[in-house]
DNA sequence: TAGATAAACGACCGGTCGTTCATATACTCT
DNA sequence: AGAGTATATGAACGACCGGTCGTTTATCTA
């Protein structure tokens, strides 16, 4: 039990798989991805995934529990290093738009490309990445109310216009620089959520000017 | 040739598939909709559609094609009956969520759905909505410019970002509102830009307050 | 009325989908 | 050494996929 070799292998397969899920999920959607070629990208069979999960549905919500860690990894704790207030709500947009200018998944965002697939059709799957959303949205509505507590947002913003604001701004994005070839995109993106918490900040000198 | 029933038929039969497939494209994607489910929609056979299309790729592009034609009677033409300047920009964006509040499409938005499927993913469908898209922004970059021109918008303003910004805050009250069940985030749209446009006139009272 | 043509159909093709199952291997525990 | 278990495989399944084929029905033209 406590040192069994075979069960350190399978989450290491665990693991693999459900990276490599995300990365495929990112470009054609968790539903789109199809197991057979899940199992071509890794290179191994695949009746083999039925030896970690019951059915394609459970590899699904092991996948968005998975990006997840990996948006949480890579976005929120490097933008907590960022001092508390707007600071840190600047550099929590710029995480996430490194994460996309990074292209660490082949499709850029995973959230997005699931979240049109499965924000109209009922079931598990749907719920699990409803309540990711809801927790981020949380996360970043919390980082701005820290923001005015402090004083660095102006006292008459309101967390959640402000949080929709910049979801918005910052995942159009991963489509606009794709599909347009665009650039700009990611700039626009930058400039748009700087240029918002200058205005709403009494102190716009602890951000960038551009 | 000038009278013939058959051909009248015909182009019937395609309108109708047509805003089906629409229909359809706009919770499952162009390439998600399989040819069966749509025939069983429609009530027809699944051969039928070779009598109209070669494959299934030439009925995706005549989709998209509509998908334009119903956006513009819909958004675009309603909107210019408003004066020119900052309220017709603001009437784009209201028209654009009364669209979505609508449920005109049952997916809510085709474009938001073919983007995020496309836009990774080499082909004539892609490049088809690529110019849709390019198409609509420049339109909306052509109104930012003419309220610019006519005083309403202060002559620094970027059309290119604030189309960026308009698109982006518009687009994402789709799915907040499907996936979250939040009725709020139509609202914050709404808001999101009418005061980033009082902000950037000279004139704000041209615009409701809230 | 006879022939041509557009529209729609049912049957069927090869291929891929998610899934099941019997089996083999690798490892731990008794 | 032997029982038990986690991991992985290849073969096979029924369902559905996009697409082809030959045929029928409806309509126009000569």
């Amino acid at each position: 039990m406590t040192h069994d070799g075979r069960l350190l292998r399978g989450q290491r397969s665990r693991e693999a798989i459900l990276g490599q899920a995300v990365s495929l999920a990112s470009v054609e959607g968790l539903d789109g991805l199809s197991l057979g070629r899940l199992a071509a990208a890794l290179g191994i069979s695949k009746s083999g995934f039925f030896a970690h999960w019951r059915d394609k549905e459970q590899l699904q919500l092991d996948a968005v529990d998975w990006a997840v860690r990996q948006w949480t990894e890579q976005i929120i704790t490097p933008a907590l290093r960022a001092p508390a207030g707007v600071r840190r709500l600047f550099a929590l947009h710029e995480a996430r738009l490194r994460f996309y200018a990074d292209r660490v998944l082949p499709g850029g965002c995973f959230f997005l490309a699931v979240r049109t697939e499965f924000d109209d059709r009922p079931g598990e799957v749907r719920e699990r990445v409803s309540k990711a959303m809801r927790d981020w949205l949380a996360f970043v509505r919390r980082l701005a109310a820290e923001a005015i507590s402090c004083g660095e947002l102006r006292a008459d913003v309101d967390p959640d216009q402000l949080a929709y604001e910049m979801e918005a701004l910052g995942e159009l994005a991963v489509t606009h620089s794709r599909l347009l070839d665009d650039q700009r995109a990611v700039e626009h993106a930058r400039r748009a959520v700087l240029q918002r918490l200058r205005a709403l900040s009494p102190d716009p000198s602890l951000l960038p000017e551009d």
